[in-house]
DNA sequence: GCGCCGCTGACATCCGGCTGACGGCCGACG
DNA sequence: CGTCGGCCGTCAGCCGGATGTCAGCGGCGC
């Protein structure tokens, strides 16, 4: 999973990035309304945590500029100013929570993972797919009940199919939400990750549609 | 889909082929504005991506040419970060989108499905044709909603039959956008594409207009 | 009824994807 | 500080599905 952190106090950045991180993130931190705005509208983000004061560009036209140009990503606003009619107009331009500062770090990662989920159609914060159980929360996962122990990428990358729910996902596509942007491997990490992933929780489970990329389950 | 991608930096170019390539486009890269003025003009493309800073010819001199020769197809124009009269220069000369420098593969390949959607005059990236649904986004396709395991190629013409609403397409239209121009292939590989699809959709669902090419469903 | 275009099933080939092995890197521990 | 073990990227070789080719058949259009 990736997320867009837009926050312009260092330390308060620092501490969210940190929290995500730590929750299985891969983070981008934007320090401006500007930087924000083209990470957004650039970069395939699975969350953003928008902080409303910003310089540059206000947190709120950043938003509208997203939604104008069809990011659909979820979007948290994150403001100090507790205002009640910020909120409303925060939810008009497009935001899906609010939360207002300051703010428990897990209260955080837990509307993240709230958003995230029902972004991918679920109602139950673990997924489940055949036999297996995935917990993003706890960071594990159950095969018929009997816990798998994951490495942390593995983790992540099952976590990612999970969560786009019937289709396809390449090797790209993963390398990006795993990895992040930068680098252009054209390696096959994510085909020896997905072997290892596989000898774990069987070979069933994860399904390659040749020359498209992979799914949980088998239908489709 | 044949796409054309306009792009003096080799490196960039390649990437955006890759991706391109990945998400099922045939691609030519044009070098320069002189290979790309000739190569849109020539060429039968489904969409264009244009660089605007170009050795020989400028970028939107090109997209005018085009234009003026009443070359329809889609065009995305790629240029270096900032510049707002740019872009505005860009959309008068006949652009249908803009996306600034650095940008995501994903969101480059995001855009290129929303104008071909847009181009094909649906507002959904599912098409239907009788008992057949067509997701193009997911590349999957259903049969009376049972999914259907189709190749890539099969996929991909099935996706370009229905993106050319009742009109007969013919083997050697659908070659070149399926191969690329290059080779004249007097083979049969279509017919045998075709055939393989047949059996997995059913033969009434791709009618043969003989002597004119291919059309989804019957009628017309 | 004739001829040609197009269809099919079989077969060859090719390439994407899988695997097992290896080694670098890093953190834990003595 | 050295060693150990786990994680993970890279390599090379193998496998099987995907796709082009061929040859023969069939039916559509004239």
């Amino acid at each position: 999973m990736r997320a867009l952190v837009v926050e312009d106090e260092a330390a308060v950045a620092e501490d969210i990035r940190a929290a995500l991180h730590a929750a299985g993130f891969v983070v981008d931190i934007a320090p401006d309304g500007r930087d924000a705005w083209f990470a957004g509208d650039v970069e395939d983000y699975d969350i953003a945590i928008l902080d409303l004061g910003l310089p540059q560009l206000d947190g709120l036209s950043v938003l509208k500029r997203w939604r104008a140009a069809d990011r659909l990503f979820p979007v948290i606003i994150v403001s100090a100013r507790g205002d009640w009619t910020e909120r409303v107009e925060g939810i008009n331009a497009g935001a899906d929570d609010y939360l207002g500062k300051p703010f428990e770090m897990g209260e955080l990662i837990a509307r993240v993972r709230g958003l995230l989920r029902r972004a991918a159609g679920r109602g139950s914060s673990v997924l489940a797919v055949g036999p297996l159980r995935i917990d993003s929360q706890r960071m594990t996962a159950e095969l018929n009940g009997v816990p798998v122990r994951l490495s942390p990428l593995e983790f992540r990358l099952l976590d990612y199919l999970a969560h786009s729910p019937a289709r396809a996902v390449s090797a790209m596509e993963l390398a990006d939400h795993l990895y992040g942007a930068a680098d252009t491997t054209d390696s096959n990490a994510i085909e020896a990750l997905v072997a290892r992933l596989r000898r774990k929780v069987g070979a069933g489970l994860i399904t390659t549609r040749r020359g498209f990329g992979y799914m949980l389950g088998d239908s489709g």
